[in-house]
DNA sequence: TGATGCATGTAATCCGTTACATGATTCA
DNA sequence: TGAATCATGTAACGGATTACATGCATCA
């Protein structure tokens, strides 16, 4: 399916027109935040090189104080390439977690460090937990809510296997939404 | 972190010694499947280059028929090494899934499409599920056992996610193992 | 005064994948 | 006979990250 920072990027500008900026917070900070990454290393290339293409348009806003403010609009050739891309079903997920490769070593590694390992990963948890349960009711359109529906189960039940399997992780009252 | 090829193969290493060819296989079947990825593109290369740096031995098995089977095995050298690697705390994981950004795109594809998506989603995740219960009970490394743990945890909150929002994903039976 | 946020971009580098190249054995 | 498994490797290419480069505004 192509997911690279071009197909994403495409994406959010069916949403809204955009600025390389604001389509980096997006891309940490909403609803994609929880199974992408991107950095301005590839996003500013991705839009010049797409405008180029003619797959957007570019509109400099002036602003003062500020450097000129590029806003990009996909235009109908981005959107046909864009559902292009769509068009091919999504490859499997891929996860990739530093902490489930020091648990698998186990045999090699202290129980000290093994500990601070496990409680940043309860802490990186809950941080995305608290991340999507104080964003989630603002959001209204549907994609938004599956994913964030979606996240919020799978990392509910990492975080219940973290503590059900290290009791020293003390449940801090749990209940909140079962 | 410093989670690449190197560090993997060195991590397997630390359990037995291994061929090129096996510790792929141990990649794409094992433990560690559920969290990360390398092809022989990149596996011998590693190994070569491991091997030139004293963080590894190898010892050529000669077979009737196949090309020698080069067996690696970890040096002290190699030990350190990877010590030094995991002593650093883990990174937090990366989850990417095409699948999630299909779905923050449902105004943009057809309901057909979105149905087809989800069915392959959700086979992908039994398929999953399903190896991990086939191998469970045969493994005993402590490690392992918490890995596969954590992935089927993860992987089963997924599968009923995806059921309670689509309906028309018939449980099969559930209850097993709740 | 110093960090953080706004705002854009380039160049060097890394890390990995894909495709290619080779070839015997075994199983259906 | 053709697919799958065993077995190792290289070269071209792709895609992204990191660090660098710049600079004003705002807030503490």
């Amino acid at each position: 399916m192509a997911m690279n920072v071009r197909t994403l990027c495409l994406g959010i500008l069916t949403f809204r027109e955009a600025s390389g900026y604001e389509l980096k917070k997006e891309i940490e900070d909403g609803s994609f935040s929880h199974f992408i990454d991107a950095s301005y290393g590839s996003i500013y290339p991705a839009l010049t090189q797409m405008n180029a293409e003619g797959l957007l348009t570019v509109r400099s806003e002036e602003q003062a104080g500020r450097p000129d403010k590029k806003v990009y609009a996909i235009t109908d050739q981005g959107r046909t390439v864009l559902a292009k891309s769509l068009a091919v079903l999504p490859a499997k997920d891929k996860f990739k977690s530093e902490f489930l490769f020091e648990m698998l070593m186990q045999h090699f590694i202290s129980k000290d460090h093994m500990d601070e390992a496990i409680d940043k990963q309860h802490a990186d948890l809950l941080e995305d937990l608290a991340h999507i349960a104080q964003k989630r009711d603002r959001v209204c359109e549907v994609g938004s809510k599956f994913v964030m529906g979606y996240a919020d189960s799978v990392l509910r039940a990492a975080v219940n296997y973290l503590e059900a399997q290290c009791p020293r992780l003390k449940k801090p009252k749990a209940k909140a939404a079962e």
